[in-house]
RNA sequence: GCUGUUGUAGCUCAGGGGUAGAGCACUUCCUUGGUAAGGAAGAGGUCGAGGGUUCAAUUCCCUUCAACAGCUCCA
């Protein structure tokens, strides 16, 4: 039998006689590495550790570390999952079981049994049980016909209908222990490293994510080879919980909802008001920084205008209904886009090559009917700002523009906080054309374009089909919050259709007509998505420049509220912001209470402070700055103070 | 939109066929207190909305609205 060369991640090339595993790779190279082995990918394709590989590849051994790894552990405590229900409710028909971002589900079909906290507890029980047993699994061939034999005969009508789809010939079953489940795998060795289990949640989804087909219930697991690690984890979902937006949105008094107003139409509080307003100076003045002319647009704008920009054919049927005029049967629409309104204001007058770029920014509101399941705090809401600007520039100036778009989106980034993102690019699905206007070339031109710019600033992107806009492809920026949960946050998109249906021109050096190019962007997405996130990311402890109250001011007792007093008409003609609490309370129970509402520095003035004109200055957090006089407490931090700049 | 759960004071929640309770917040009084809750008294609710069953409904039933979780969707 001859020998496999195998190329390793570093690049260099082993020789193994064919047929050798994952395992026994891993084995060679180190018994740490053996030991934390899960699945190998092999050309490109992640197969389980005891599969022979039988000719030459280039293959990278995945551990817990990687997502690979990650994934097959996952889905190979999905299988014990269903080992263990199946072993406590015979007879319970299986629909499918994958990995998910965090750990694994499985829809099932349990009929009428009701299905609560205390059976996933039980069920999590026997999957304990049934671990430490370190079943291998199993992988076999199967035919077609085998394989239906087998779920006809296990009654399994789910199963029989996703064999139906399946090819012949490509059919695998995977066994641990009495178990068998049709699965494409991978699969770790055996069910030993699952050490910790956490059965999470038991919620309905309909079969093959139809509404018309039967509702199952899918549950939720994860699991992890340390118990420290689920541990972590569990203590992770408690601090998310605990700085979830719409809860802390309410205790810190930053917006709230009404029934009456409706749903999905968030009422910015006053103080959550200073913060989206910090946010929209800090906004504008880097946009007027880098080359934008702000413009202002109406709510509302005819049918018409939606009709010609192609979202009313999109979306006008899922959207608010036309707002009828009672005298002429006018129709408008609640603006659900800004850019028709822009394009219209580029054609208020003939341009010149010489013109252009010109870019038009908004802090425009919009409104769209959002299904009402889909609403979420301030996440998903059916009125919103969003921080828009339209670039419209020639053909060559395309890449140049949307690259100084990425540098200030990444500036938006770095200024508050968020040091973790990755950028998507959205590309067309090209198995479904038809949910996108405008011919090939021009995509196929803008979608180079936006990989070009994304490499020239050294971006790392991951190309997703089928996520483009209809009118154009997207760059979206993903950022990791402190817990490490991925947002979706600002937009940059390419578009060719827009300036085509509007006709819009300029007049080039050759004294021609030619189409500008739009760029649409949205650094911050919408500010109700953004506060949203931030809030969450910074557990309501917003940067100074932000925070809605910078200081209170703690008078002991009552007989030094008058210098209080000063102390907070002082701060506020620098522009700092704050508060007296001038309660009759103690001072303990003051601070108590600013550090309950989050303020960043406690002023505390006594009689020490009173006589020699200075103030005491603790942190939120308890840390003491001592005291000092005022003006060295402003210029100390007068940066934090202000808004961050380019 | 679909399925399930929930809806009681400003907030967090208890209760239950005979029209309601706690803690915090709020108001007043006492207290003038130096770095995370000083004390006392008081006020506050069509028990989400509409309908039904009943002598009697906040409680049981139906409808509806909203929130939450999940599914589908997202210009």
């Amino acid at each position: 039998m001859s020998n496999s060369k195998i190329t390793l991640p570093d690049g260099s090339v082993k020789e193994f006689p064919a047929g050798v595993t994952g395992m026994g790779i891993a084995k060679s190279i180190s018994e740490g590495l053996m030991r934390n082995a899960l699945s190998i990918e092999v050309n490109g394709e992640i197969w389980d550790l005891n599969r022979s590989i039988t000719a030459d590849a280039a293959i990278k051994i995945f551990t817990w570390n990687d997502k690979g790894g990650k994934y097959a552990f996952w889905h190979s405590s999905a299988h014990l999952f269903a080992e263990a229900l199946e072993a406590l409710y015979p007879g319970v028909k299986f629909g499918i079981g994958p990995p998910i971002e965090n750990g694994f589900y499985y829809d099932v079909d349990l009929g009428d049994t009701p299905f609560g906290d205390e059976e996933l507890l039980a069920v999590e029980k026997r999957m304990i049980e049934l671990a430490k047993v370190n079943n291998a699994f199993v992988r076999t061939d199967v035919s077609k016909k085998e394989a239906l034999e087998y779920f006809t005969k296990k009654g399994d009508p789910y199963k029989l209908e996703l064999i139906d789809g399946l090819q012949d010939g490509s059919i695998t079953f995977y066994q641990q222990g009495n178990f068998v489940d049709l699965c494409r795998g991978p699969h770790i060795p055996t069910t030993g490293p699952i050490k910790a289990i956490k059965l999470l949640s038991v919620a309905g989804a309909y079969w093959r994510g139809d509404e018309k087909n039967k509702m199952l219930k899918r549950i939720y697991g994860i699991t992890f080879p340390k118990q420290k690690e689920l541990e972590e984890y569990l203590f992770m979902l408690e601090e998310a919980k605990k700085r979830d937006h719409r809860k802390l949105g309410k205790e810190l008094e930053l917006f709230a909802f009404s029934e009456k107003v409706g749903m999905g139409l968030p009422l910015w509080l006053p103080k959550g008001t200073v913060l989206r307003e910090r946010l929209e100076q800090f906004m504008r003045r880097a946009q007027v920084k880098a080359g934008y002319d702000p413009v202002v647009t109406p709510h509302i704008g005819s049918k018409q205008l939606y009709v010609t920009s192609g979202h009313y054919e999109k979306y006008g049927k899922d959207s608010f209904q036309p707002i009828h005029t009672p005298d002429e049967s006018e129709e408008f629409l609640l603006k659900p886009m800004n850019c028709p309104h822009h394009c219209e204001i580029y054609k208020t007058k003939p341009r010149s090559y010489k013109d252009l770029p010109i870019r038009y920014a908004e802090f425009g509101t919009v409104y769209r009917y959002e299904q009402s399941g889909e609403l979420h705090g301030l996440t998903r809401v059916r009125g919103f700002t969003q921080d828009d600007a339209h670039i419209f520039c020639r053909p060559d100036q395309v890449k140049q523009e949307f690259v100084k778009v990425i540098d200030l989106v990444l500036f938006v980034f770095k200024s508050l906080g968020f040091e973790n993102y990755t950028a998507q690019v959205s590309l067309r699905d090209p198995e479904n054309k038809a949910k996108y206007i405008g011919d090939d070339e021009l995509w196929d031109k803008a979608e180079r374009e936006i990989q070009e710019a994304a490499d020239e600033r050294g971006l790392k992107t991951v190309a997703v089909k089928g996520e483009a806009a209809f009118y154009g492809p997207k760059l979206d920026f993903m950022v990791k919050d402190a817990l490490g949960r991925s947002w979706q946050l600002g937009t940059i998109q390419v578009d060719y259709q827009l300036p085509q249906r509007f006709e819009l021109e300029y007049v080039g050096a050759d004294n021609q007509k030619h189409r500008p190019v739009m760029i649409h962007r949205a650094p911050f997405g919408s500010l109700e998505r953004f506060v949203a996130v931030l809030i969450e990311h910074c557990a309501g402890n917003f940067p100074l420049w932000l925070a809605p109250e910078q200081f209170s001011v703690l008078p002991i007792s009552e007989k030094f509220n008058d210098y209080a007093q000063k102390v907070v008409d002082t701060l506020k003609e620098s522009d700092i912001r704050g508060f007296l609490d001038d309660r009759d309370e103690k001072v303990g129970r003051k601070i108590r209470d600013s550090e309950v509402k989050k303020v960043p520095f406690m002023l505390i003035v006594g009689e020490k402070e009173a006589m020699e004109g200075k103030i005491s200055v603790r942190r939120h957090g308890g840390e003491d700055k001592g005291s000092m006089f005022l003006t060295d407490f402003v210029s100390a931090f007068s940066k934090e103070f202000g808004l961050p700049s380019l």
